[in-house]
DNA sequence: ATATATATTTTACACGCGTAAATTTTTTAG
DNA sequence: CTAAAAAATTTACGCGTGTAAAATATATAT
């Protein structure tokens, strides 16, 4: 019952009783030999469990079956599940996805780019980290890999965006928040990570104005990636000095807003929609933990599903195409207001 | 100013003035060469920047630097937050991390570690879906590949085993909610996916019986990690019916009390220490998330750095050595209990 | 059955680097 | 300054696979 220990293709060819090449053959599309060809390897590999050596494969193929995914941040839930599903999706195209993190810092997103390259990937989804990206070392990147940006866009990096759109994102929430009750003050990170929140902060001016009401922005201090605890303690000062202009805050992303939520119970704030509510609160991004906050969260979500499918596709067809696109195409999904308890 | 393009080793040398088998040993350990040499090297490399091409060098070493990490469940910040802080490590200790996620689901738990072992990894540190999966498959990788088993134990799996001390944990816990109120009734779901729950449960039970009370268990159906989602789910039911037999409730994990504490909310029962609350909620783990729920979660905590930092040199040790250790070895670490609201 | 198209085999070289052995150069010790 | 030790060079082969070209075998259409 011990099966027979292949140790390269040579010798699996002899055991299959093909020729190696086509073996070779088979292993790159087993749909490119013979109906019954294909039939005798798979018995032979059943037999001995036989699997090329991904090295040897990678070192003389042009192109790798890598696909690199690089995400800012990987124990934050919301760049988990994107990964997660852009993964499940590079597999099915018949991939091999290599996530890597950058932890919030600019040197290892440099350090995984330049350990990404050495895998020769076929291509890679970049959300890189933003502000504090090395915008020169990803630029160098992109001009040697076919790359596809998602989430946070820097413009002229990658052959093309696919994110989020802000603006509409934006526009939704304040429109039904309005339409509900007091017109909301924006709450954010005095500086802010991730270009998103630029977006969001214009778009939030920008609408307000436009539906007649005067922009409120409140501020808080804070470096790095540790959003809840910013808007847990930055939310609590700036509620105990009263600086709220009026009872709804729009938190500029659900991190934020879950810190903030938490600042609020503290306080003895009752959130929500009810009666005896003092207060409305609001995020942004649907992060997969908004829907367990006290009270729940009120949010507008990322479309995961379009953004990954979207990113996936649009590398898939740059590999194939080998040829990038000149012209750098921005492909932003819209966004839908998650109706919860907090506003 | 363009970098001149250089394809090989072998260029290169040519490059710097140095021969190519000295350049790959100063690749292999810039130390083992000459000083000056080194320095030779150094400026040349960054005149062209040059990096040798991994799989080349890896279809010739017997042993890669590639280590590998796999998890049950990425998405989950409790393990992102671990293998975050082992990937550091073994950054540190001179290899090359691979993070691979099992999300969930037995069959590409083993897809993961056919792939690693397609890559060669010097060691892998491997953390099971537990109760699911394959325990077939994993011993055969293990008996092909240095393996620590970390945080889910299954007897006889990897070389060694490092996690958290589940009795100890429940102990501290237990004695601490019991001396400072009502004896705690266990919560927990009714098919756990991990191994540690049925530790937790005993542990409980024991501990209970040993401190002279009666053990009063409540279980929620579900299958799966959106352990959240049944903790609030089945937790929402048990506190309409009464099922709880005392004011206090210890959550098998940190996440399930979270839904539970959502639960209790929406009850409008107030949890925590204080006069006006209705009941007392603790939870396992120390969940990056357990910090901002309302109110913040009394929980113990995972030695999340030693258990990282043990695991690591651990593998390390183990690839160092080359010989496995006959002897399966089991390192606990002692839990803190982490004091904060909610009991 | 014959011609044609399609698959497979044979042969041979390439990829980029590890590594061993013998030789030469450089450094260090006396 | 000379001898011994250490480091670098030269030479040459191996790793396991991709892949091209020519020859041969097999399948399909007429």
């Amino acid at each position: 019952m011990s099966k027979p220990k292949i140790r390269n293709m040579e010798e699996f060819a002899a055991f299959s009783g093909i020729s190696r090449p086509t073996v070779s053959k088979y292993f790159h599309d087993p749909d490119s030999v013979r109906a019954s060809t294909k039939e005798r390897i798979e018995t032979a590999i059943a037999q001995c469990d036989y699997r090329p050596n991904i090295f040897a494969i990678n070192q003389n193929r042009k192109l790798t079956k890598n696909v690199g995914i690089v995400v800012p941040y990987l124990a934050d839930p919301f760049f988990a599940e994107i990964a997660r599903r852009i993964e499940t999706l590079v597999i099915a195209g018949g991939f091999r996805p290599i996530t890597l993190s950058s932890h919030g810092d600019p040197a290892l997103e440099v350090a995984n780019l330049a350990s990404l390259r050495s895998i020769k990937p076929a291509g890679v989804l970049l959300a890189p980290l933003g502000r504090a990206s090395n915008r020169t070392a990803i630029e160098e990147f992109c001009a040697h890999v076919p790359t596809v940006n998602f989430d946070s866009n820097i413009e002229g990096v990658g052959t093309a965006f696919v994110g989020h759109n802000n603006a509409q994102a934006t526009s939704v929430m304040l429109e039904y928040l309005i339409r509900s009750g007091e017109p909301p003050v924006f709450f954010e990170m005095k500086t802010p990570p991730n270009p998103n929140a630029n977006k969001r902060r214009n778009a939030y001016i920008e609408t307000m104005e436009r539906l007649g009401h005067t922009p409120h922005i409140v501020h808080a201090e804070g470096e790095g990636w540790e959003m809840e605890e910013i808007g847990y303690r930055c939310g609590k000062q700036a509620l105990i000095s009263k600086q709220f202009a009026t009872n709804t805050v729009f938190c500029s992303n659900d991190r934020l807003a879950i810190g903030f939520l938490v600042a609020a119970y503290e306080l003895g704030l009752r959130v929500g929609l009810g009666e005896g509510c003092a207060m409305r609160v609001a995020g942004h991004d649907n992060h997969p933990f908004s829907r367990f906050t006290c009270p729940t969260l009120t949010t507008v979500s990322h479309n995961y599903a379009s953004i990954a499918a979207s990113g996936v596709e649009m590398i898939l067809k740059l590999i194939e195409s080998g040829s990038p696109d000149p012209q750098r195409k921005t492909t932003l999904f819209d966004s839908e207001l998650i109706m919860r308890a907090s506003a």
